[in-house]
DNA sequence: TCGTATTTTGACCATATGGTCAACATTTTG
DNA sequence: CAAAATGTTGACCATATGGTCAAAATACGA
């Protein structure tokens, strides 16, 4: 087995991440359920015995990639700053996870699948750090509410249609190239001119309304 | 065997109505591959054998299931009104799309498995008939641009946009519930009431804007 | 270069799963 | 009510899959 504790060898630092960086392809194409420990090491490069000799089970990968994957998918919310201007952070916002959804398609089908299955494996993680971050962003929505720089509502219902529509062209990627032919590009700069302008323009609280070059007060 | 032409007995329409039934709560819960056909026999209370004596394979079911359910999920969509208001035929389709979301949310589930797993059973109805389908209604979308009913921008978007929306709440449900503890009656009228004002907003074209009571010329 | 630690893998095992089949049970029909 | 048709299932089979292991190959420090 690999040392219990001590550093990794230049082998186990290279294999590892190779074994959690092709496995987050095959996991995010089949499922956890469908993909197998054969085709890890297909993708690997390497046999199954020398996968799971790098990682005790199929469940231990599984985990090893979604925590890779976590922080790096969830990451742009953090940002989101209260003492910025309101529809410019959403806006920035929108146009972080569109392009993580464009160049991590990946890793947003692989929360998606996870998600769908009932989050067996990230459900608590959920309810405890994921939820404190999403409710101190929803404190910030609420807060440029009472400001008159958005308009009232839900704030969460801003998030979910935030993560649902940029995750979308990763998601359902197929579904789109059906429907759409135009190149990825402009797949996104549209995606991107449509959410920002439709959303930036609903959006807009009281302070926008009534006279229009309105500016502070 | 069933009778291979022959009307269906009642056994046979009770038994084969009950196993598409049921295996569409399997099916939408673990995916095509994460369902055994055994889930399927103890959901419908019968032996797997007897499953497999009115369906062939597990994909027979799978694609009975799926073919029973496509027509109720995407059919809203047809009723979209080239007649109608540009924003109140939007508005109505979110409604419908969302009480679809929250009275079917298994349906969704199926699909979103699907769609994610590179849709290997759909995929040529997505490209033939749907594509068709959206077509049709990304003309009318570009007609009510043109007559300044919506802003302009590349249609389509605005479907993958109610798409996705109102698909969420049932596809990522576990997140939700981990994120928000509201009933689903408030969680969904909020929903509603956020999609509206936003997108009505958002949406609105050159007509609505500038003189507010403006109306046909 | 030698000996030890690490790495790699083919062969193997136990279990899960899709699917078949012959025997038995029930329903339908004349 | 008896024969035919239909329905039901336990037992079984072949394959796929997660995981183990001992032996062989390789890397590496002294």
């Amino acid at each position: 087995m690999p040392a219990p504790d001590r550093k990794r060898t230049r082998i186990q630092a290279e294999n590892e991440d190779r074994i959690v960086s092709k496995s987050l392809d095959v996991f995010s194409k089949y499922g956890y359920r469908g993909s197998t420990v054969d085709q890890i090491a297909a993708a690997a490069g390497m046999s199954k015995a020398n996968v799971l000799y790098y990682f005790k089970s199929k469940n231990d990968i599984y985990l090893a990639v979604l925590e890779g994957t976590l922080e790096i998918w969830l990451n742009p919310l953090t940002e989101l700053d209260a003492e910025g201007d309101a529809l410019l952070e959403i806006q920035r916002y929108i146009q972080v996870k569109l392009k993580l959804s464009r160049t991590s398609p990946a890793a947003s089908r692989l929360f998606a699948n996870e998600i769908l299955q009932g989050a067996p494996m990230i459900g608590p993680y959920l309810k405890t750090e994921l939820k404190e971050l999403v409710d101190s962003k929803v404190a910030i929505l609420t807060k440029w509410m009472k400001q008159g720089e958005i308009k009232t509502f839900e704030p969460v219902h801003l998030l979910f249609l935030i993560w649902s529509t940029t995750q979308h062209y990763a998601d359902f990627a197929i579904q789109i190239s059906a429907l759409d032919s135009s190149p990825k590009s402009k797949l996104y700069k549209d995606a991107e001119n449509f959410l920002d302008s439709v959303l930036i323009e609903g959006l807009k609280g009281p302070k926008y309304s009534g006279v229009v070059g309105s500016d502070e007060y």
